[in-house]
DNA sequence: TGTACATCAGTGAACGCGCGTTCACTGATGTAC
DNA sequence: TGTACATCAGTGAACGCGCGTTCACTGATGTAC
């Protein structure tokens, strides 16, 4: 009867089940990327990854936690991938202006990659503030790598305060991002998300912040293949 | 016993409740703009409008209706805002420039002064499509306004698609202020929102999408007392 | 090698709570005669 | 001026539904002797 008591919340040690628990967050992701957060049940998630409600509470102590966890998850994946992309010795010899060419495809991609999970964690963080701290502290590692890199160029950048030029223009393109993220949905008809074309006009729009000049390789569209969704 | 069936939804044609009604939007928007959409609940509302829920029902068809009057009553609003301040002939013979550092200040503005309603609407917004097409709906006005305005100063702008500058440098600003408006809450300590530095940052990063000159006279902050806050 | 028992892993029906919505009601104001 | 009735404006307790969470249960795998 106080059997229960005697089981911990998560990672069990068991091979088998510690392999069920990486089902169940797959299956997770799935449901909520595709339905959100809030509209994705228990139910349906543990019916997707082929368990029982009763196994959810024996890993997770709320539905909440579950999206803590893939959070945390996901943060693990962008910061690996973050730390090996701006990883200074891998740019020696390239210019502030290469940096931003090519980070801003990547960035592009990840968000259209993941864009449903990000839109739960958007929504999540933008109503549970313990969510959005712990958000918060992810992103900023991301954020101080890319700072430090573009600053180590600092002399390229025309701008009487590169500091904060690199700042606010980070904090332009994530917010862009984010809010594209959020409100272009994929399943309505209309304007699709042409990512070609909408890191070229943000890579653009940065350089253009940060005082880079922009080599002509960077093709401005016409203005009709313009991204126009927003709220 | 079908008497119920002969009242109308909302527009109550007697002055008396008529003015009750705008008593419950007041009331309602106050609730909303504190505690948000979802969170607060209808009987808080009627509570808070010193009026019955039942009221409530004969006005509105639903929660969600009650929002989208709010939305209704916000875009009126706004649109005559924006008619006024960007009436072409109150701008004859002032650069894009002069346009872009005055009307930034007062967007930021409005964004603080109505900040939990536009959270409100932006939270909806993202999660229903109807919502969120009503409130594109207005906000394109607002852009195309801007847009023509800026536009008929083309020459001023260097940039090889004037257009395109226009309308990523307005989406990348309206972005950064939603993000904002989404994630940075007043109650939590730490960063406070210095408007007029905000203001200042996003202007002359605006200016240089834009392709216009920066005056010294906007100052350039130190990066101490730059807003740092975002997800 | 067999028996008894403990623990692990998992199940899914039932519970319960919050809150949007309904509905049977009251009281005040107007209108007909 | 009084009476009967219709309509308007408003009330708030009760209902009901969805879904997160619980809990009494099953079956399989170890361990002691």
């Amino acid at each position: 009867v106080i059997r229960q008591r005697t089981r911990w919340h998560s990672t069990p040690k068991q091979p088998r089940s510690q392999a069920r628990l990486a089902r169940i967050l797959d299956a997770a992701e799935r449901v909520i990327a595709d339905k959100g957060f809030e509209q994705a049940t228990v139910a349906q998630i543990m019916a997707e990854a082929k368990s029982s409600v009763g196994l959810f509470y024996q890993r997770f102590k709320t539905k909440d936690d579950l999206l803590r966890c893939l959070l945390a998850r996901f943060t693990e994946e962008a910061i690996a991938l973050t730390d090996q992309t701006l990883d200074p010795h891998s740019w020696t010899s390239r210019t502030a202006e290469d940096i931003v060419a090519e980070v801003i495809p990547v960035l592009v991609e990840l968000y259209r990659a993941r864009r449903g999970l990000l839109r739960a964690f958007l929504l999540k963080a933008s109503v549970d503030p313990d969510f959005h701290q712990q958000a918060h502290i992810a992103e900023q590692h991301v954020a101080q790598r890319l700072e430090e890199l573009l600053l180590s160029r600092k002399r390229e950048l025309r701008h009487p305060d590169p500091a904060a030029a690199v700042r606010i223009a980070y904090q332009m393109l994530r917010s862009t991002l984010n809010v594209l993220t959020l409100f272009v949905t994929p399943r309505r008809s209309g304007y699709q998300l042409d990512n070609a074309a909408l890191a070229d006009q943000l890579t653009r729009a940065v350089l253009a912040m940060l005082g880079l000049k922009t080599r002509t390789k960077h093709r401005s569209r016409s203005s009709k293949t313009t991204q126009r969704s927003t709220l």
